[in-house]
DNA sequence: TTTTAGGGCAGGTCTAGACCACGGGGGGCC
DNA sequence: GGCCCCCCGTGGTCTAGACCTGCCCTAAAA
C-alpha cells in the first residue's frame, strides 16, 4: 500500500550543517516529484523515522514543512498522501517576465524612462524613507505578444543597486535585482483597484481615455527592508488577477 | 524584560478532551490581546513550561501556532515578540457585513431580487452542476454609511438551503448560510477584474455610465463542495483590495 | 576609553520513548 | 452469507531531557 521506505533514495548528512528535518524535506520532496502521483501514500512516519535513523519527532517536523506548503496532506488513521498540486494562477511576488511566461504569452517591454529622482514626499512615505533620498525610477510599458498590457512604474532605493543606470536597462528587473544585487524579493503587498484610464495612459495602452483599468501598488520587501514600490496600470481586458481565499482564523484545514 | 510568566492568567486542564498545545495558545492570545503591545516580549519557552507544568516541546507546539498566525515572531537569541497586527484589510473569506465592519463602516443592504431559478449553462458550468439545476438568487444593493458601495448577486444550490426562500431575504447572507444551514465558507477563490460601469449598475451604484469598477467573481467552498457562485461590482472609488503576497516556493520565512 | 572574552539566556534542533483516537479489514459469531 | 467487533497500523499529542547557535551584557584586558 504505501510506498516502502525503502524505496526512497537519500541519506541524512549529520556534519553537513543542515538541519536534519529540512534535508528529509527535501529528499521526501525528490521522492514524492519523481516517485509519486497524486494520491500516493508516502511511508508512514515510524518507516521513514527507522529507514533514515531518526526520532519520530524529527520525521514528523520535515512532513509538517510539506504539509505547510500543501504538497501533501496526513489523514489520521489512514496515513500521509501526495496532494494534487494546486492551480498555479495564485497572486504571487513573481516578476512580470515570469508571470507572462506562466500565461503563455511572449513577454516584451518598451523602456519609458530609466533614471535617478529624488524621493518626493509620496514616495518618502511609501517607500519609508525619507525625502530626497536618491531613488532609481524605471518606467516601462510592458507588452504581452506584441499588444500593451500594463504601464509599469518600479522605484528602488537607489543605494541598493549601485551601478546599475550606468548600464542599460534590465530586461528583466527582477532578475537583475536578484542575479547582480542579491535582492531576492521575499514578500509584498498589492493594493488593488480599478481605476479609469488617463490620457497619457491611454495612449500607452492603446486603449480610449476612461477604459477601466487594474491598478496595482506593490511594495515588495527583502527581510525588512523594502526594496521596491511600482505602481502598475492592467489593461482590464486582457488581465485578470486570480486570488485565494481562506477563512479568517482557518488555520491549515486538511480538506481543500 | 519579557513579562513574567505568573502574570498570565489561566491553566491546562487536562481532562477537557481538549489538546493541551491548543489551550496553551489560547491563554497566551488572550494574554497578548489583553496583556500586550507590539514588541512585548512573552515569557521565554522555558519559563512558560514550568509556569504550565509543561514539556517545552508542548509549549514550543503553542508558539508555532501564533508564529504561522502571525501573531507572534520569533528572534533567536532573543525571545519571542509581539508583532503589529497586520493591516486588516486582507482578502479574506469574510461576508459583507463582517467586512465593512471591520472597516468601520455601517453595512446596509437593499434587496434586488431573492427568488429561485433554473442555473443557465454559464451558471451551470460556475457551479459545476448540471444545467437547470435550482438555484437561489440572491441579488442585493450593499451599502456602506448609507452610500452604495457595490451590487452583489449570490447564487447558491437550492437543495442547500431548503426553505430559505420561504422566509425573509437574510440580512446577513453568510450568517444565516452558517447559522441555519450549518454551511460555513472554508476556503475559496476570487476571480478580480477592472470594468466599467454599465448603465443599470451605475444607476444603482450612483456613478457615471462608464466608472471603473472592481469586478470580483468568487467561488465559496464547504469542504469540496461550491456552495455559492457570487459576481459583485464595487465602486473603485469606494473600495481597494489588500492582498498579501509570497514568493512562489516560498516557505513561512522567519523574518517579515 | 575602547576592545575583547565570557557567561547567561534566548530560540533551534534532536532524541527515545509514551499513550491517545481514528480507520479499515479480517475473523468470529449469528 | 452477512454482520459486528476487535486488532493493528496510522497520525496526534506529550514528555523530559540533550546539545547547538545567536545575542546581549558585563567585566576584564589593552
Amino acid at each position: 500500500m504505501a510506498g516502502s521506505a525503502a524505496a526512497i533514495a537519500g541519506d541524512i548528512d549529520r556534519t553537513s550543517g543542515t538541519a536534519i528535518w529540512v534535508q528529509l524535506r527535501e529528499i521526501l520532496r525528490t521522492y514524492i516529484v519523481e516517485q509519486c502521483r497524486p494520491g500516493s501514500a508516502l511511508p508512514s512516519e515510524r518507516d521513514l523515522a527507522e529507514r533514515f535513523g531518526l526520532a519520530r519527532m524529527t520525521v514528523r517536523q520535515a512532513i509538517d514543512a510539506l504539509v505547510g506548503e500543501e504538497v501533501i496532506e496526513r489523514v489520521v488513521g489512514l496515513g500521509t498522501f501526495v496532494r494534487r498540486p494546486k492551480l498555479d494562477l495564485q497572486v504571487k511576488l513573481t516578476s512580470y517576465s515570469e508571470e507572462m511566461q506562466r500565461r503563455g504569452m511572449v513577454p516584451a517591454a518598451k523602456v519609458l524612462s530609466f533614471e535617478q529622482i529624488g524621493a518626493s514626499a509620496f514616495l518618502a512615505r511609501e517607500l519609508q524613507l525619507d525625502e530626497g533620498t536618491p531613488l532609481v525610477r524605471f518606467r516601462r510599458l510592458l507588452l504581452a505578444d506584441g499588444e500593451p498590457m500594463s504601464v509599469d512604474e518600479n522605484f528602488i532605493p537607489a543605494h541598493r543597486v549601485p551601478g546599475l543606470l550606468d548600464g542599460e536597462p534590465p530586461t528583466s528587473l527582477y532578475n537583475v535585482l536578484s542575479e547582480q544585487y542579491g535582492l531576492v524579493m521575499e514578500w509584498g503587498e498589492d493594493m488593488i483597484e480599478a481605476t479609469a484610464a488617463s490620457p497619457s495612459t491611454a495612449r500607452l495602452l492603446n486603449v480610449e481615455v476612461g477604459a477601466p483599468l487594474l491598478k496595482i501598488q506593490r511594495h515588495a520587501f527583502v527581510a525588512r527592508t523594502m526594496v521596491d514600490y511600482s505602481v502598475s496600470y492592467y489593461r482590464a481586458d486582457r488581465y485578470k488577477l486570480w486570488v485565494p481565499l481562506q477563512r479568517p482564523g482557518a488555520r491549515r484545514s486538511r480538506s481543500h
